[in-house]
DNA sequence: CTGAAGAATCAGGGAAACCCCGATTGTTCT
DNA sequence: AGAACAATCGGGGTTTCCCTGATTCTTCAG
């Protein structure tokens, strides 16, 4: 029986290069796509992939939160995260999230299948320029107590201020999560209580810099 | 008479490292320091400098129209203009704005006695790493139309945008430029309807991309 | 020189955001 | 079982946002 493949990346050229690749292996079929986070979550429950190849930086709902609700959904599931950049912070909260695989997009067309063999045989793997990164974080782990957003903010709140930084309105964000605008303001209140941030401004900068959304 | 230098960087320790330096030779001396554009512009109206030296990237009003503010007010300074990074639009837009020289930070403290000679001779100084950057640009000038925020909007919107994405209320904007909220007001709907953005979180996002402020 | 265009200034008014309350439900951990 | 926290909603008041319209002044081309 076949390997099903779940790709999730915002550009399209990007997931067609990983289809037109992953699909000369016979062993391993692709079944199904999504551009955004949020209907990847969807998406991957209804699909039952065994792999999901997540990109780290997306629009509506990011990699790692994505990754965390998919890993929730679906235990068994196994997550190669594909990023831009080694950053630091999102390989940590990708592999807290559960991720089996991280490599950066540099090494992604070289590396596969052989990522696909590892991450199945229940192992990690993670691309050359990657395991320097954990290897530099691990050394050092004791010195930082690892503030940052994905220790202070609850899963839900990460969710709501990508959403603002991305210039949604509260309105627009209850709508997308079914909720009420009552709920988001509180959200966004308890967000700007915890952070110290009281500026919409000064929010979208800090989510820029956690990596929450991209410029 | 020896050479009046004003130094203008937030960042202290470069104000006394430049300080340091320059105060080795005898021919010059530093009649001044401010930390950010809009005291800067206040300042040099004041103490008459021969020579400002200016850092691109800084809080309340950036060098690049601090600059412009100065040279437009004081058209015999001569200004060097120091930066972190080598991006483009800031070199281009330094050197529209009357820069003698444009220096990256890494280039400073070998070359600054020779940049001071060449200005005070009515020349331009460029230090290496930035000469290829303006050759490039000139080389495809005509390729592009060159907008971003620096063509569209106008000195006084420029302004308002990057206090607007520094956190800054319209209320406490109004009260720095010393006019109403309402003009604040207006300044930030036509710049948005300028750049066709429509969201706070957004705006600071550009402004963000063009340097006007940073993360 | 004159009219058009742009820049800077300000006001009114409706929508949305912000903020302080309080409240319920469910989970999790001690 | 109780405490702590997360997520959900509501009331109600202040402030900010944001759009429309309007005036003055400068600039610049015809």
């Amino acid at each position: 029986m076949s390997i099903g493949v779940f790709l999730v990346d915002d550009h399209k050229f990007i997931r067609d290069g990983l289809r037109t690749l992953l699909e000369k292996n016979p062993a391993i079929k692709v079944v199904g796509e999504a551009e955004d986070g949020r209907s990847a979550v969807r998406l991957a429950d209804k699909l039952k992939p065994d792999i999901v190849i997540l990109d780290v930086a997306m629009p509506d709902l990011n990699g790692i939160e994505a990754a965390r609700q998919i890993i929730a959904d679906n235990p068994d599931v196994k997550v190669i995260a594909l990023s831009m950049h080694s950053d630091r912070r999102f390989v940590a909260e990708m592999l807290k999230a559960g991720a089996s695989a991280y490599l950066s997009k540099d090494y992604v067309f070289d590396e596969l299948e052989s990522v696909i063999r590892t991450v199945m045989a229940d192992k990690i793997y993670l691309s050359p320029d990657i395991s320097g990164v954990v290897v530099e974080n691990y050394v050092r782990q004791t010195a930082k107590p690892e503030s940052s957003a994905f220790s202070v903010l609850s899963d839900r709140e990460r969710e709501v201020l990508q959403l603002l930084a991305e210039g949604k309105t509260a309105k627009e964000i209850a709508e997308k999560l079914n909720v009420s605008i009552k709920t988001v303001e509180t959200h966004r209140t308890n967000i700007m209580n915890k952070l110290d941030i009281h500026r919409l401004a000064e929010l979208t900068k800090y989510a820029v810099r956690e990596g929450l959304t991209s410029l």
